[in-house]
DNA sequence: CTCCGACGCGGTTTC
DNA sequence: CGCGTCGGAG
């Protein structure tokens, strides 16, 4: 086999990225910058797969290689399918880390950031905040500046936060961020600008980071040009993923980085940008080629190996529609007849219905679950189905929406170890603390202020002012976070964490068990890391992302449905797909459709849900909304119609359908009489 | 100062 | 619904 055997694989597009700075015969000299622009099942990951392998075989060092993902699991993935080219072609090389540098922009921040902690005055021992825990802290400082007790309604600490990330990221002042995004929030800008003021300050004196620190720090670390030339020094090639999901703020990395663009490769399709309310901007993508001079080279790849071609003519119309995006309509050679399905129901739970037996009667075809998906927009539109599937007994893995990490008692325990690891943390130390009887948020501040002004703060924890109520409890918690200062070891002192924290449990929550399940998964979890300091930064940087009906995961060779939000849906294929709620108020959001620049994201939205599908995809567009009022006011219930992202005339691309079968017969049956109460289901479900 | 129940209101997507 | 805030009891 020649060394570039594999090349031969390749469409002529896909060849032409891979081999873009590499022509024949050259060794491996670091390339003017590349853009790929890579539709929908067009063969992306395996392109830029591909091109790893090329320039390793070709001589470059995967040491010297940075690639940024959107995800841990992309990272992952990508490195897998490098080691296997790199193999084929070089003969066995030796496994394991070949991409030393694969993972997401912020991960790979944060460990930049360790690195040269001591050059940009940072405390290399810093902890990371998740989402909840930064907004925790806001909501701490909102207190104490008076802004949750305001004549009107201060903005909640969750929009706050948003709001600074937004400033942040999108590297615009306050106020554009206000009257771009948070327009009912203008008139807080002066309480803001000193809220997050403070926060700033708060984060400094706790020596903690949140994730737009982690960009923001390594943004403002390439300001400065022998640092800059320094990073960027390191690596020969860079290479980003999902580039039509990235911000202003990661643009400016990748520049400072990279300022002539030399060995930087981006790939991604403005077509599937669906990151806009993380301050992601499909103008990175566009405006890449003339960044450079001379600008990028870009290579489109156009032509789609998923999908059958109806479906991929139903996807192009809708993308069709579409404001501003790059010209380029996906084509394949997957014939086929069946066009993609267009299903009225009459409300939520025959949607349920529906693909519940739909799914059961593809599994009887010999299609197993976990090649069928079923996407929504947002997390709670599968509550139903949910339901339905437990009922029936149809095994499922949710990802997206609520998290492992976001249950109480994880956080209760992970607090525990932060705050160990970092006694500074006064998110994870307020936390902590209030969990013991007699202890609220008032004795909470004043040992931490007690704590803070020590240089070994652990060590004087017997002195504390702690409140008489909590005295033996107390000296439980001094006494655990003792073990877990003195470091007896990774992953035991897991256990004693857990041990401290098991009687608490089971006095302050009543479903105790199932919970202390997930506290054994969670040290299970734990053990794959090497110490203690990885498994937190890397557990809030990359959260295991799926949750199922049961209480463990699922076993490996298990067969489960998949059911996903569109968004976590990024990046992945199904024979078959669903789309759930297909009407106007779900896709799109009635929640997301403010601006043109919205609906415009949403209509990307429906795309993206569509073009999972290789064989088979249902749009299902329940026909009745019950609003969860409550029962004594009597249900109420709206009427939805189908988004307006399939206009009348784009039906002739989609075969329309009813269910069950004979409309009529449900007609009939509804005016002949109660047939099935479905108010005493609705009011079932919370009861 | 903590804890608990009453009440009002918002409600998406995620590193 | 579930979260956050407020008021009153211990």
């Amino acid at each position: 086999m020649t060394a570039v055997a594999y090349l031969e694989k390749l469409n002529p597009d896909q060849r032409r990225a891979v081999k873009h700075g590499l022509p024949d015969g050259s060794s491996a000299p670091a390339g003017g910058p590349l853009l790929i622009i890579a539709g929908a099942g067009s063969g992306k990951t395996n392109t830029l797969a591909h091109r790893v392998a090329h320039l390793i075989v070709r001589g470059a060092d995967p040491q010297r290689m940075l690639l940024m993902t959107f995800s841990r699991r992309a990272a992952a993935e990508m490195t897998r399918r490098v080691e296997r080219i790199c193999a084929e072609a070089l003969g066995a090389t030796g496994g394991g880390d070949v991409l030393a540098w694969a993972g997401t922009f912020h991960a790979i921040g944060a460990r930049l950031l360790r690195e040269y902690a001591g050059a940009i005055g940072l405390d290399p021992a810093f902890t990371i905040h998740d989402r909840e825990d930064s907004a925790d802290l806001m909501n701490l400082i909102r207190h104490e500046l008076g802004f949750s007790k305001t004549e009107s309604r201060f903005p909640t600490k969750g929009t706050c936060l948003a709001i600074y990330s937004r400033a942040v990221n999108a590297e615009i002042p306050l106020e554009q961020a206000l009257l771009g995004a948070f327009p009912w929030c203008a008139r807080w800008h002066d309480e803001l600008r000193r809220l997050f003021a403070a926060y700033v300050e708060a984060k400094q004196a706790q020596n903690v980071l949140d994730y737009d620190d982690l960009l923001l720090y390594w943004a403002q670390m390439t300001q400065d040009e022998a640092l800059a030339e320094e990073i960027g020094g390191r690596f020969d090639h860079i290479l980003v993923d999902e580039y039509q999901d990235t911000n202003r703020l990661q643009a400016s990395i990748l520049l400072a980085l990279k300022p002539k663009g030399q060995g930087l490769t981006v790939v991604g399709d403005d077509a599937q940008s669906i990151y806009s309310f993380r301050a992601a901007t499909v103008r990175n993508i566009l405006e890449f080629p003339k960044s450079f001079t001379p600008p990028a080279e870009v290579v489109t790849l156009d032509r789609n190996y998923r999908s059958t071609e109806p479906i991929l003519a139903a996807a192009n119309a809708v993308i069709s529609l579409a404001a501003e995006r790059y010209a380029k309509n996906l084509w394949t050679e997957r014939r086929s007849a069946e066009r993609p399905q267009l299903v009225a129901v009459r409300d939520e739970s025959d949607q349920a219905r529906f693909i519940a037996e739909r799914v059961l009667e593809a599994r009887e075809a010999g299609m197993t679950l976990k090649q069928q998906a079923a996407l929504f927009r947002a997390s709670h539109h599968s509550a139903m189905l949910e339901l339905e599937l437990a009922r029936r007994n149809i095994p499922f893995v949710k990802f997206g929406g609520l998290k492992f990490l976001d249950s109480a008692h994880v956080k209760d325990l992970l607090a525990l170890l932060r705050f160990a690891q970092n006694p500074r943390d006064r998110v994870a130390g307020f936390r902590i603390l209030q969990i013991l009887p007699g202890v609220g948020p008032s004795s909470a501040q004043k040992i931490l202020d007690f704590l803070i002004e020590r240089p070994d703060p652990l060590a004087c924890l017997a002195e504390a002012p702690t409140p008489p109520r909590a005295g033996e409890e107390w000296r439980g918690l001094a006494a655990t976070l003792q073990i877990l200062h003195a470091r007896e070891g990774w992953p035991a002192e897991m256990e004693a964490a857990r041990r401290w924290y098991e009687p608490h449990l089971e006095r302050l929550h009543e479903d105790a068990p199932s919970r202390l399940a997930d506290l054994v998964q969670l040290e299970q979890i734990a053990a794959c890391y090497p110490s203690r300091e990885r498994f937190l930064t890397e557990l809030t940087l990359d959260p295991p992302d799926a949750t199922s009906d049961e209480a463990g995961p699922p076993l490996r060779d298990e067969d489960y449905l998949i059911l996903s939000t569109i968004h976590s849906a990024k990046g992945q294929e199904w024979k078959s797909v669903f789309v759930l709620n297909a009407v106007d108020g779900c896709i799109p959001s009635d929640l997301a459709t403010g601006t043109a620049a919205e609906i415009e994201e949403e209509r990307r939205l429906l795309y993206v849900a569509m073009t999972r599908a290789r064989d088979s995809l249902l749009l299902v567009t329940p026909q009745r909304f019950f609003t969860h009022g409550k029962p004594a006011q009597g249900d109420r219930h709206v009427y939805a119609s189908r988004t307006r992202f399939i206009p009348a005339e784009m039906l002739r691309h989609f075969e329309c359908v009813s269910w069950p079968a004979a409309a009529a017969t449900g007609e009939r049956l509804a005016r002949g009489g109660l047939r099935v109460d479905v108010r005493a289901k609705m009011r079932g479900m919370w009861g």
